[in-house]
RNA sequence: GAGGGCGUAGCUCAGCCUGGUAGAGCAACGGCUUUUUAAGCCGUGGGCCGAGGGUUCGAAUCCCUCCGCCCUCACCA
């Protein structure tokens, strides 16, 4: 530890003390509020308080003192908590000798609770004019400046406990994103959905080819992988009769990260009996566009630029788009590979499907802005969606997207037990199973043999929805822990301080 | 994994190109101050300049290696 950090920590440890001496608790107890600070303020506005005046509305009010402006026998304190702050007002002569002997000793960072009065100072600040002051917690470390904020982003995602103290709008984010999941919740909820855990830990990853994180379950001495995605342990259920299900939930791929990727991120996983397409698409534009609308004022802005997500969507064709957007011939794979080398992609060993995805993604994909949906992509990329009736070389799927980014994914859900197997084996011959041994989920094609209704299904990422929505660039700014490299365990021991 | 950028006080940053031994604001400490809004005024302390090595009489500054973060690419149904 650098000795400034050892001077604030001393510093502060020995006002500790000096707390404890004259009979306060530096890590208090309960203290009962009467609201939190943004209601206290809603209340002051609705009262009309007069610039300079104290109204008769006594308040019981906690936070962290995130500014002080002390004079000689008064103070001004800026509180905060999880609504916004306030400033509370402390006069030696209010608070007595004793009272304001602890205000002498509070840092940036302390946690109080005041009991007062709301009113205006005369510059019309909405204020606390305390009657009491109780001191709740002493911060040991100090909090980053209170004007620039924390920056560093390093710090700001180890120590996220600080960004969000120290940036509100960090804060807001956060809060809007739990407000974000709820609200998707309700509505599914509305609609007859119902949620359901599934495990996380697998014996065969599926659902998805992605690269799994394997660990391992000592009892039974058998290794287990983190699930990639849900899908299959959804589908078992509308078998059982649970014919609407969703959920809400962490798929981990053990992948590169980048602004768009996390290597656990949140999904939501929703399965529809009696239902195809067509259902997943009002679904996916009713709920995005809502919850947009509730969240976002409507107006959703990424990358300073607008993105359309009212509804309704356009619907766009695959086999168009690479046409029409990227200028290749779909049925060439010397067009599409070509097109993928000037995309810088190593085609080395992809076949034609792979080729067309990767030409999709590199030209097609960054230039859907508004929401749209994206339809009959190839079936050989979909192993778990059903044939076009009218064209059985592509998929009943569609994607969205909105500000060049994949959004949702659904389809018309295969629920032929032997055409699943045969898909199955097809999938396990090629080199996307090789991670897993290409074991076959013999149990869940079991399930299907037992019948699986017509269905559809939908996938909507929601750490990227929260990302369109809130205008975050990152997913490190929608999720609270993002994965980092940890740091050197000496450091970390270095960090703590030393008791005495 | 490859390329580029960044790393200086608790925080936000300057200094680096053109080497001469470390600066500002906020925060902290002492003093004055009972209506402030990044409060003000006077004074004080605080840095192995990410780590290690090299060049040099002398390195925050130039060179090399490593570590961490960010960006782009690659990996990634």
């Amino acid at each position: 530890m650098s000795p400034n950090v050892d001077q604030f920590f001393e510093e502060r440890r020995s006002k500790s003390r000096k707390l404890a001496e004259m009979g306060v608790d530096p890590c208090g107890a309960k203290f009962v509020t009467s609201s939190d600070l943004a209601g206290a303020r809603e209340k002051a506005e609705a009262a009309s308080i007069a610039p300079a005046s104290e109204s008769e509305i006594s308040v019981r009010l906690a936070g962290r003192i995130v500014a002080v402006r002390a004079f000689g026998k008064a103070a001004f304190v800026v509180l905060r908590d999880r609504s916004g702050d306030i400033q509370a007002y402390l006069r030696a002569d209010r608070l007595g000798e004793a009272g304001y002997a602890v205000v002498k000793l509070l840092d940036l960072g302390d946690f109080v609770g005041v009991e007062g009065t709301l009113g205006r100072t005369k510059t019309n600040e909405i204020t606390v004019f305390a009657k009491s002051l109780t001191f709740l917690t002493k911060a040991l470390r100090p909090l980053p400046e209170k004007f620039h904020g924390l920056s560093d982003t390093d710090t700001r995602f180890r120590q996220r406990y600080l960004d969000l103290v120290a940036n509100p709008e960090v804060r807001e984010r956060f809060v809007k994103r739990s407000r974000l999941i709820a609200s998707l919740r309700r509505r599914l909820e509305e609609r007859g959905f119902i949620e359901v855990e599934t495990p996380m830990m697998q014996a065969i990853p599926g659902g998805a080819t992605a690269r799994p994180f394997i660990t391992h379950h000592n009892a039974l001495d058998i290794d287990l992988y983190m699930r990639i995605s849900p899908e299959l342990y959804l589908k078992r259920l509308l078998v059982g009769g649970l014919d609407r299900v969703f959920e809400i939930g962490r798929n981990f791929r053990n992948e590169g990260l980048s602004p768009r990727h996390n290597p656990e991120f949140t999904m939501m996983e929703l399965y529809q009996a009696y239902g195809n397409l067509d259902d997943m698409m009002e679904i996916t534009e009713s709920v995005v566009s809502g919850i947009a609308g509730e969240l976002g004022g409507g107006e959703v802005q990424f990358g300073g630029k607008p993105v359309k997500l009212a509804s309704p969507w356009p619907r766009l064709d695959y086999l168009s788009l690479l046409a029409g957007k990227a200028g290749v011939d779909p049925a060439s794979e010397e067009s599409l590979r070509s097109a993928a080398k000037k995309a810088g992609v190593d085609t080395d060993g992809l076949d034609k499907w792979a080729l067309m995805d990767e030409v999709f993604s590199n030209y097609v994909e960054p230039g859907l802005w508004d929401a749209c949906f994206v339809c009959g992509a190839p079936i050989e990329l979909t192993p778990l969606c059903k044939a076009r009736p009218d064209d059985p070389t592509r998929a009943e799927r569609f994607e969205a997207y909105a500000a060049g980014m994949e959004l949702a994914n659904a389809y018309t859900e295969l629920n032929d037990p032997l055409e699943q197997r045969r898909r199955f084996e097809e999938q396990a011959g090629g080199s996307s199973a090789a991670e897993t041994g290409g074991k076959l989920d013999e149990d869940f094609l079991t399930a299907l043999e037992h019948g699986m209704p017509p269905a559809g299904g939908l996938g909507i990422g929601i750490d990227r929805l929260a990302m369109i929505v809130l205008g975050a660039e990152t997913i490190r700014e929608v999720v609270l822990f993002p994965l980092l490299r940890p740091r050197e365990t000496g450091a970390a021991t270095a960090e703590t301080p030393r008791s005495n």
